[in-house]
Order: structure tokens, then sequence, then C-alpha cells
DNA sequence: TCAAAAATAATAGTATTGCTATTATTGAAA
DNA sequence: TTTCAATAATAGCAATACTATTATTTTTGA
């Protein structure tokens, strides 16, 4: 992946790719911005299709329906998430090291900087955190799964696996953690802005900070490595 | 809560108790047994009243539509799981086996033996674990809330936090653990029946031990006790 | 430069969904 | 035995989730 250049998605997931177009970009575009406006539920391709200035068939074209838009965009959320990682760890040895920049990075995405146009990053982050899990919390998850709707999920996942397990070789659990360290980033932003009793983090003008360092307290205890091991932050 | 009384539910998620009446304990049943076949996208209530041999309007004259069932049964859930976990502790003092239970209870509720004739608590749990994150992930979570509709869920994190701060005293997120041990016990059930690469437990025929170990792995390696202090498994 | 092909827009239509309303029937309590 | 609440039966309506048809515009490549 390269700025400017597409993002390499299952082909299942579209009839028409959507990054070549004109009419797809704006598709990718207003869609993120009014499924964070009105919720998932409440979006549909007619009222996408006003808000564009095209019609419902047109948008048909791209997708087939809802749920696979939903997985395009979290599975592009993933893959630029997996792209910024590498780039921000590119030069790291040390594997704790290495870990803390995909913890800052999980909960930062949106704020880095290397931005597509037609993809507003940090709107983008909000609607993975209302409403990523139901690409994959249905009925034909398996089906889409054996398709490889959730290729990029999965690869991100095995990607910090490796790492974990670098950074403590008998780790029993280095997939569980991974998953787990990219549920709990979206999850405790979401509980602190909307169920803060299920949560000890303050979320306030995006400012993550404090997740961020709950993430790490997690992991880094997880590994058995200690606070004082860690060097020191610089921010 | 005990067998045969009736569970205390918030009186905003339904219009008419559906528990005080046949017709309304049939809606609880079938819809537990619907919403698991078909999945709660596709089920609605026309299809339930056909299930039950009613009509939709009686179904609407309980509940508003079928997210507020659905909050309902999330709500039914966790107060039963929290029922358990008031018997399964109440005459163990020492912290860290309450944990214990606690995580036992989380994983193997639906194998707890105390039922209620109308509802199958397998059943439940596996809707649980596939559309549970749904009752709080939309648009009007931040009014539902304020109506006390996660009070149950709200509730119970808190009960488990006491315990996990009676573990270690000067653990900072015990709000965060207790939530996370709820959504680790249903999302890594999840993954290993339908994105393995997800998490490195296996489940087969209803058998989560995979899970309940992994849990007290992650509970315990982050409360500092490491697995010698902790009394030898006996099953 | 123009003809063919492809993409998009405009419009219409259909089956299903998510309800509400009306009336009829049953059944239980006073 | 009336009466009152609960349920069933039926209808209907606006919105949703698409598909189909035709018209228009844009692209392209000979």
């Amino acid at each position: 992946m390269a700025i400017g250049i597409k993002v390499t998605l299952n082909k299942g997931l579209f009839h028409r790719d959507p990054q070549e177009t004109t009419l797809g970009q704006k598709i990718i575009k207003h869609s993120i911005l009014l499924i964070d406006e009105i919720g998932f539920e409440a979006f549909n391709f007619k009222k996408l299709a006003i808000r564009m200035k095209s019609t419902e068939a047109s948008v048909y074209r791209y997708f087939e329906n809802k749920h696979l838009l939903l997985i395009y965009l979290v599975s592009w959320y993933w893959e630029w998430v997996s792209y910024l990682i590498d780039i921000n760890t590119m030069n790291i040895q040390d594997p704790k090291r290495k870990l803390k920049i995909i913890i800052k990075t999980l909960v930062y995405a949106s704020k880095d900087n290397p931005s597509i146009e037609y993809v507003n990053e940090s709107v983008l982050h909000k609607i993975i955190i209302d409403e990523g899990t139901k690409a994959y919390h249905t009925k034909s998850v398996d089906e889409e799964n054996r398709e490889g709707f959730f290729i990029n999920y999965k690869k991100l996942a095995q990607k910090v696996a490796d790492v974990i397990t670098d950074v403590k070789q008998d780790f029993p659990y280095p997939h569980a953690l991974a998953s787990n360290l990219f549920e709990m980033a979206n999850n405790h932003i979401y509980f602190a802005l909307h169920l803060p009793r299920l949560t000890d983090v303050k979320v306030e003008n995006d400012n993550f900070d404090e997740v961020e360092e709950m993430l790490e307290y997690f992991a880094f205890s997880l590994l058995g490595c200690n606070e004082k091991e860690n060097e020191p932050k610089n921010h």
C-alpha cells in the first residue's frame, strides 16, 4: 500500500472496484460520513444515493448490499492500520518497542497522517469503534470467512501475534492477546464515551492517552515485563 | 432472583411484563429459539408470531420493537449470571477463589442448572455470544443508558470489579478487567467457532475449558498471582 | 473523429418489513 | 351475567431492499 495507490482488498467484497472510479470513491467517502451520522442500522443505499447526488441503482452496481460495504470499510481500515504499523516499526528491532508502537498505532491510527483524499480516516475510525464488530457477527460469517472477507483482520492479528511471541517466546496466547488488544482499543474508547462504568479510562476531545496506557499495562503485565523494564515515555 | 420467580428488569424495556403471562413467556421462549436459528437481522415479529402461533400485533403489545427485545434478553442473561455468581460464591471468602468461580460461571453459565421453564439458557448463551454486543452498539445507546437499560450489565461489572480489587488493592483497572473478562469469555468462544485465527483456544462440543483456562491465565497474570500461588485445579 | 461499448442517471416496480389501527372473539373477575 | 381486559384476525401504510428498463453521457480505441 502506498499513498495515492489502492489498498488491496478481496474482490468478492464488491461488484466493481470503488477505488478505481470517481463514483466509487464518492460511495466510499459518503458512506463513511453517512454511517457515522445516522448509524449503520438507519443507513441505506437510497439515503446514500441522495446524499451523494447519484442513484440507488448506481450504488448497487458497486456493492451488493450495505453489509458487504461495511466489511469493505472494516477491511480497508485494518489494512490501513497494518500499513501504518509497517512503516512505524520499520527500523525498530526491539520487540517491546515494536509492541508499544503497535499499541499506539491501534489507538491513534486516525491521527496518523498519510491520508487518502476520499477516506476520512478519523471518521472511519469512529465507525470501526461503533459498528466494527457487526461486520463479522452475522449468520453468514463462516461462508464469508471461507471467501476470505476477513483476511486483512486475521493477517494483522498474525503480525501482532508474531511480535508478541518475539517479546515472550513461551507466551501461550499470542493470537488471543493480539485480537484482544484490537478489541480493547476500540471497546474502551466506546465505553469511555457511552458506558463509562465499564471501564476505568477517560476519553476527552479525541485524547486516547489513557486507553493507550491501559493497553500497555495489560500487554506488558501479561508478557511479564514490569514497568521498570520499559523505557520511559517521551511525550 | 429465585427459581420460579421473576428476574427484575427495567420496566422501560417492555410495554407489558412478559414474565407475567403465558403469552409473554411464549414470546421470550420462541424469540430465543428463533433468533438463534435465523440470526437477529433476519428475525422479526412477524416470523416470531407465526412460529409461536400468535399474531404480530400481540407481540407488539409486549415489546416496542426487536431491538428492545434484544436488550431485554441480554439483561435477563446478565442478571441470571449475576445470580449464579452470587450463589456459587456465597460461602467463599478468598477473593482469588471467588474470581476463579466468577470466570467459570461466565464461561459455563449455560451449564449451570437452576432453570426457568420458558428460557433455554444454553441457547440464550449462544445468542449473547453471537448478538450480545448489538444491544448497546446503536445510535440510541446514550439515551437507553440514561433510562437504565444496561444497569444489569453495569452492576455485574461492578460486582466483579470489587472482587478484583479484593485480590489486588492497587490494581488500576478493575472495571476494565471485569468487562474485558465478559467480552473475552464470549468473543473467544465465537472466534474458536468461526474465526479461529483470532484466538489460541479450541472449543468442541460445548467444551469451553480452554477458554476458562485462558481467562484465568489473563486475570491472574494481570493481578500478579503467578501459577504456583493458585491452588491446583481439580477436574 | 466517430462508432461502439461501458458507465451512469432516471424512473418504475415488487416483495418484504416495521409498524398501527380496527374489529371480533375469548376468558376471567366482579 | 356483565364487563372488561387480553388476544386473535385482518387490513393497511410508509419505508426498505432490492431489480429491471430505458435514456443519456462518457470513455476508448480503430
